[in-house]
DNA sequence: ATCATATACGGTATCAATACCGTATAATCA
DNA sequence: TGATTATACGGTATTGATACCGTATATGAT
């Protein structure tokens, strides 16, 4: 046994980020971090599938497609999404993969999960709102979400507007911003 | 060897992230993401000390002690840095270290480091453009970040394309999603 | 049972954002 | 010395966002 590998792998178990290896969305690896994350123990995630990890079925299925094209184009793909903890409390993560497999990016995955915000301040997101969230995030209109979601715009606008008096923000670029990581100031 | 070693290996080395490896900050294994990001091959690193990747020594010397109490308190730590490039370029980072050694933190630490613009390939936001996205950030319109910085709303609209430009992003609130704060400097 | 909230959708009105057209100056760079 | 870029500003045109008006159903809590 080579001592770099055992270095690396000593890295990967240790590392201060959360991070996790998947085959089709079967968690094969995952490192002390993610675990304690997400607030299981390791065992009970090697072998599972990832939609656990989700906040609903809907939203597992619903978040495979995004980033498929970029990660065939580039090999990686990132944004920020909802992950629920094994006591159903949602945590809002920095996501971040990359494949190895760019012709089948699902088939072999490798992921970083950062938490942006611990705690959302008692604001507990709707499983819409998050739908909705993750679609202002990645730039589209409320046209666009409405398309992706089979909703009317006029929903995603209602949607919207809730975010925003719930983070007592003017529009979304605050929104962004404030969801977003690493704010030195509040 | 064990294969689960070997697969840990391999997901730090393939990593999403930049990773690394030290004892008493000389780099000790850094993965693959980590060198790309500071245009380094990974064998110039190994064995290098930290210093050469910050930009200046008294910036090293500097961020010495930082977190230094708080990893002693909970082993993990994390902040903002700047960390250099080999062509010199500065990096904004989101740097995040957890220590093996409690006792001694810097005896033997391994750090995650995640750029924070991840789009703009090194190139930096002028004065102008910081000082308008800090206005983004906080929810301003065009017209009032205008007033703020004395300029016509015409000039923000026209500083505003450009970062939608940079960052090859569609609209305001996919760049915040895709930047931290930034605080105009200068 | 009532109240609040989330969901979902329709309308209208207004303002903001974005994308174009143009000009002009200053600075940096090959 | 040209070329590019950032800065700064003017116009117009189209789309998007936001804020209101309204209705309706479902759910969960007091």
């Amino acid at each position: 046994m080579n001592d770099l590998t055992q270095k690396m792998a000593q890295a990967f178990d240790a590392a201060p980020i959360g991070m996790a290896v998947s085959h089709h969305r079967i968690i094969s690896m995952c490192n002390t971090s993610f675990a304690e994350m997400l607030g299981y123990d390791r065992p009970d995630l090697l072998g599972q599938s990832f939609r656990i990890l989700y906040p609903s079925h809907a939203e597992f299925d619903r978040v495979r497609d995004i980033g498929l094209k970029a990660m065939e184009e580039h090999g990686s793909y990132s944004d920020e999404r909802m992950m629920r903890r094994k006591d159903g409390v949602p945590v809002w993560c920095r996501f971040r993969a990359r494949t190895l497999t760019p012709d089948d990016p699902l088939a072999h995955l490798i992921m970083s999960f950062a938490p942006i915000r611990d705690q959302l301040d008692g604001a507990q997101l709707t499983k819409r709102e998050r739908e909705v969230l993750s679609g202002l995030s990645r730039g589209l209109t409320s046209k666009e979400i409405g398309r992706e979601l089979g909703l009317s715009p006029r929903t995603i606008e209602d949607v919207r507007a809730r975010l925003l008096r719930k983070f007592e923000v003017k529009n979304t670029s605050e929104l962004l911003s404030r969801m977003s990581y690493a704010r030195p100031t509040n």
